[in-house]
RNA sequence: GCGCCCAUAGCUCAGUUGGAUAGAGCAACGGAUUUCUAAUCCGUAGGCCACAGGUUCGAAUCCUGUUGGGCGUACCA
C-alpha cells in the first residue's frame, strides 16, 4: 500500500536528521493535498529547529517514486501529492486483492464476550446493540490481524434462577404459596413456559426438586428462544459457556486459592472479602456472603479464569450500562490472576426507543422491555444495525421509530446501499460481467475520481484504528463519505459511452468503490444491494 | 458525599495518541431531472464547540475549577 511506502520514506528521511524514533502514524488524509504530515511539528523540540525549517530540510532529502510533489505550509506541515501512476497501481492493488488491508494474522487471540443476558427472559433492546457492536468488532479485530472467539456466557446458576424456577411452578403447583414471589419473573412467557411443563409432566408439587426441575426446563426454552433472535438479528457466536460448567470444573475453588495464596481475602462479619481495593478498585468486595452462597463476582472471577486458562491474550467484554460500577473490580480480579492479560471492558450505553418524541411503549406482553421480537416487526434489521452502529457506544442513544420509518428514504444506511447499488446498476446497463482491468492513469487528473481513490486508501486505516481504540462508529462514517464522493463522481461524469477506453476506466474505478463499499458493509454484517427496492413507507 | 461517562448548528449526531478554514444528515430556503434509478447533486442560511482559567508554536480535543445532565456507588445479578 502507497501509504505504507509513503511512511518508510518519511521514516528514514527522518532518521538521517535525528535518531529519535517516531513510530507515530504521522500520516492523514488532507484537504490540502493528498495527505500531509505534522512530523516537523513533532520534531522541532528534539531538534531544536523551527518546524519550517525542518520541513525544508526534510523536502530536499526526500525522495520517492510515488510523490510528484511535495511542499511545507503554515508554517512546516508537509503535503504530499502522489503520482497518478501511484494511484492506479493502489486501485489495482484493491481490485487484485481479494481482502486488501487485511493484515496477516499477528498471533494474538482475543476473546470478545457481549450480550450474555440471564437465560430468564427474551433478548432486549440493549442486547441488540451490543450483539451489533460485538459482532462488528470482532470482524475488525480479524481485519487487523488478531484472532477471534465470539462468546456467549450463560448464568444458568445463582438466585435468579431459583426465582425463576419458583415463578415458574407458581403457576403449575397446587400447593403453592399463598404470594407470587417477591422479585419474581412476572413476563407472560413465563405462563407459556408453565403451560408446556404442566402439559409434559401434569401438575406438580412445591418442592425443590420441582423448582429446579421448571428452571432447567425454562432455561432450555428460553435459550432456544434467544438462540432464534440472534440468528434473526445475524449475531454469531462461537462459544457458549455456562455457568453451571464453570462451577463444576473447579475453578471457584482454584480462584478462591489462588487469592488466598495472594493474601488478598479476608473474613469480615461472617463473609469472605476480596481485597480489591489496592488493585482497581476503590473498597473491597465480598465475593462469598455470610450465608455461604457466592456472590456475582466470584463465578464471574471463575470464568474470567477459565478464559485466560484458554491462552486468550485479549478479553473483552460489552456489558449493559448498569455495570459501570463492575468495571474495576473485575479488572482487578483479572489483574490478579494474570497480570499480563489485557482485559478491556466496554460499555454499551442505554437506548431509549421513542416515538413521534415520547417514550415508546410496546405491548406489555413481555413486561416494560422492548424485546428483539417487536422490535424485527416494526424497523427493518438493517436500519437498526447502521443506526446503531453509526454512534459511539459510550454514547447514549434516543432513537425515534417512526422517524426511522418515515426518513426511510434519507436514512444514512440507504444512502449507502444507494452508492452500491446505483453501482451495480450501470454495470448492469453497460452490459458489464467482468472487471475490465484497465485503466489509464489519466482517470485521476478528474478531481472526483482522485477524491475516490484517497477515500478508498483510507479504509484499511480506518478499520486498524479502531482495532485500537474501539470506535466502531468509524466505519459507519467513513462509509457514508465515501458513498457521498460516489454520489458526488457518478453525478457528473456520465460512465457509459461510446467511447470503450473511457467508459472502462470509470468503470474500473467503481468496481474498486464498489468492493471498498461492500467491504465495509459487510464488516457491519449488513447485505450490500444490488438494487433498490421502493419500499413501501 | 465519592467514582465514571457526557455537554459541538433548531434536531440527531460525527470530529482525541493536540494540527492548518469545526463537518454530515434532518428540518428551512433557492437551484439542477422527461437520467447510467433525483433514494441523487449544487448553493444559501444556521456555531463564543456549556462556562472560566491553565499548558502549548497550536486546544472542540490535554489539565484544573464551575454549571447542567446520565449512570454507578449491594453480602443484586
Amino acid at each position: 500500500m502507497i501509504i505504507e511506502k509513503l511512511e518508510q520514506a518519511l521514516l528514514s528521511t527522518i532518521s538521517k536528521l535525528t535518531s529519535e524514533n517516531k513510530s507515530k502514524q504521522n500520516i492523514t488524509f488532507s484537504r490540502f493535498s493528498d495527505v500531509s504530515s505534522n512530523i516537523s511539528f513533532l520534531l522541532a523540540p528534539v531538534l531544536k529547529n523551527s518546524p519550517a525549517n525542518i520541513a525544508d530540510k526534510i523536502i530536499k532529502d526526500f525522495h520517492s517514486d510515488d510523490i510528484t510533489n511535495i511542499k511545507s505550509l503554515n508554517g512546516g506541515f508537509l503535503n504530499f501529492t502522489f503520482t497518478e501512476n501511484a494511484l492506479k497501481n493502489e486501485l489495482m492493488e484493491i481490485l487484485s486483492n481479494s481482502n486488501y488491508g487485511k493484515k496477516t494474522a499477528n498471533g494474538k487471540r482475543v476473546n470478545i464476550e457481549f450480550i450474555s443476558a440471564n437465560p430468564t427472559g427474551p433478548l432486549v433492546l440493549v442486547n441488540a446493540r451490543a450483539g451489533f457492536t460485538g459482532m462488528l468488532l470482532s470482524n475488525i479485530m480479524q481485519f487487523a490481524g488478531y484472532e477471534t472467539d465470539k462468546e456467549y456466557y450463560v448464568n444458568d446458576s445463582g438466585n435468579q434462577i431459583g426465582m425463576f424456577g419458583m415463578s415458574i411452578l407458581y403457576h403449575i403447583s397446587n400447593n403453592c404459596p399463598d404470594e407470587f414471589p417477591e422479585n419474581g419473573y412476572r413476563g407472560l412467557y413465563i405462563k407459556d413456559i408453565a403451560e408446556t411443563i404442566k402439559s409434559e409432566s401434569g401438575t406438580l408439587d412445591w418442592n425443590n426438586e420441582n423448582i429446579k426441575k421448571c428452571s432447567d426446563r425454562g432455561i432450555e426454552y428460553i435459550l432456544k428462544w434467544q438462540k432464534k433472535s440472534l440468528n434473526e438479528f445475524g449475531i454469531e457466536f462461537d462459544n457458549w459457556t455456562y455457568e453451571s460448567n464453570i462451577r463444576k470444573s473447579g475453578f471457584i475453588d482454584r480462584t478462591i486459592d489462588l487469592f488466598k495464596e495472594k493474601g488478598l481475602l479476608e473474613e469480615k462479619d461472617n463473609a469472605v472479602f476480596f481485597r480489591s481495593s489496592g488493585i482497581y478498585d476503590d473498597k473491597d468486595r465480598v465475593i462469598i456472603k455470610s450465608d455461604g452462597t457466592y456472590s456475582y463476582l466470584l463465578p464471574d472471577t471463575a470464568y474470567h479464569f477459565n478464559k485466560i486458562e484458554r491462552g486468550y491474550d485479549i478479553i473483552i467484554d460489552i456489558l449493559g450500562p448498569d455495570h459501570h460500577g463492575y468495571i474495576n473490580r473485575l479488572r482487578s480480579a483479572v489483574h490478579t490472576i494474570n497480570e499480563k492479560i489485557e482485559i478491556r471492558v466496554l460499555i454499551a450505553q442505554l437506548i431509549t426507543l421513542l416515538k413521534n418524541g415520547e417514550k415508546f411503549e410496546m405491548s406489555k406482553r413481555q413486561g416494560d422491555f422492548i424485546t428483539f421480537d417487536e422490535l424485527k416487526e416494526n424497523i427493518d434489521i438493517d436500519v437498526l444495525k447502521f443506526i446503531f452502529l453509526m454512534r459511539k457506544m459510550s454514547q447514549p442513544i434516543n432513537f425515534d421509530i417512526e422517524e426511522a420509518k418515515k426518513q426511510t428514504m434519507d436514512n444514512p444506511v440507504y444512502y449507502v446501499q444507494y452508492a452500491h447499488a446505483r453501482i451495480c446498476s450501470v454495470f448492469d446497463k453497460a452490459g458489464v460481467k467482468k472487471c475490465p482491468n484497465s485503466i489509464d492513469e489519466k482517470i485521476f487528473t478528474i478531481p472526483e475520481a482522485r477524491e475516490l481513490i484517497l477515500k478508498m486508501m483510507e479504509y484499511p486505516y480506518i478499520i486498524y484504528s479502531i482495532a485500537q481504540t474501539f470506535e466502531i462508529q468509524k466505519v459507519g462514517v467513513y462509509l457514508t463519505e465515501l458513498a457521498g464522493l460516489l454520489h458526488k463522481f457518478y453525478h457528473n461524469h456520465r460512465i457509459i459511452s461510446d467511447n470503450v477506453d473511457d467508459m472502462n476506466n470509470k468503470i474500473t474505478l467503481l468496481w474498486g468503490v464498489r468492493k471498498i463499499i461492500s467491504n465495509g458493509l459487510k464488516m457491519m454484517n449488513i447485505k450490500p444491494k444490488t438494487r433498490m427496492e421502493n419500499n413501501e413507507v
